[in-house]
DNA sequence: CTGTTAACCTGAGTGC
DNA sequence: TGCACTCAGGTTAACA
């Protein structure tokens, strides 16, 4: 489900709700996510802990709170967070509950258990789960200068490339296509053969299209919604994702799908180059 | 090292 | 209604 534009609306959405609240009880409800969240550390460390700020590193977001304890969650495919009146029904795939001093609860809901719930003890370097992330799209170090060091002598098709967090965190499935359709370069384009000129434009198409899906509350494909429940609107902007046998917005040519590293690509093979 | 595949899960949709 | 099958926004171990 989620990629940088849906988990930094989530987080925008959520800070003012947790910045302040003091965590007053944590339970676990359903099977296992990916990793099996560490229960008896969150109790400990966790529970009587005040929010401090929520930031976001790629998809990962992190709550920091008063005691340097670190919650970090990653939403994988399908996972929601979201405020909820504490009586509440419960859903089904509700995962985790976080009871704050406000009479609410922050619940973590994930329907296929691809996302993560880990703690960072005070004192622990954030690296243990970062460590290996590459740049932030919206941040300096993402530059074609960058990429182009990073692409070197590589022959793997550029959308992938841009899909492995260690060179660029947050760009998944549905923005690899966006992107690379506004830069007008082909997804199969080796990464070691995109020049220079082209790095500079893709950094920039990058930036503007996950700038703009941000203000549009994020894409809506299936099942994302804010922290409010609510969906986000980008989904009408996208103009190669999903729109196989479309016309293509730029040289109305047609859309097309293809399979690549087990996904699927959406590119105009008449202007992406 | 490089790059792709399969696996982890549930649910929605399609075709018979 | 039911069944078999495909597909879905992510990550990562295993493989060639």
């Amino acid at each position: 489900m989620p990629e940088l534009p849906e988990v930094e609306v989530v987080r925008r959405g959520l800070e003012p709700r947790l910045v302040g609240r003091i965590i007053v009880d944590a339970a676990c409800l359903g099977p296992r996510l990916r990793l099996a969240p560490p229960l008896a550390e969150i109790e400990r460390l966790a529970v009587g802990g005040k929010g401090r700020e929520l930031r976001r590193r790629g998809k990962y977001l992190l709550l920091e709170l008063d005691n340097q304890t670190r919650l970090v969650f990653h939403l994988g495919m399908t996972g929601r967070l979201g405020i909820f009146p504490k009586n509440e029904q419960i859903k089904t795939h509700d995962h985790w509950l976080f009871a704050l001093d406000d009479q609410t609860e922050l619940r973590f809901n994930d329907t296929r258990r691809f996302g993560s719930l880990q703690l960072l003890p005070p004192g622990q370097d954030e690296a243990a789960i970062f460590g290996a992330l590459g740049p932030e799209p919206l941040q300096g170090g993402f530059s074609a200068a960058y990429l182009l060091s990073r692409a070197q002598g590589r022959r793997q098709p550029v959308k992938s490339f841009l899909m492995d967090n260690r060179v660029v965190v947050g760009i998944g499935n549905i923005y690899a296509s966006e992107i690379l359709f506004a830069a007008a370069i082909s997804p199969w384009r080796p990464a070691r053969e995109v020049t220079a000129p082209e790095w500079e434009v893709l950094v920039a198409t990058a930036r503007e299209v996950l700038v703009r899906a941000i203000a549009a509350g994020g894409s809506t494909i299936a099942d994302f919604v804010n922290a409010s429940g609510r969906p986000g609107y980008f989904q009408r902007q996208l103009k190669a994702y999903g729109r196989e046998g479309q016309p293509c917005p730029r040289c109305g040519g047609l859309i097309v799908r293809q399979a690549m590293a087990g996904r699927a690509a959406f590119f105009c093979p008449g202007c992406q180059r």
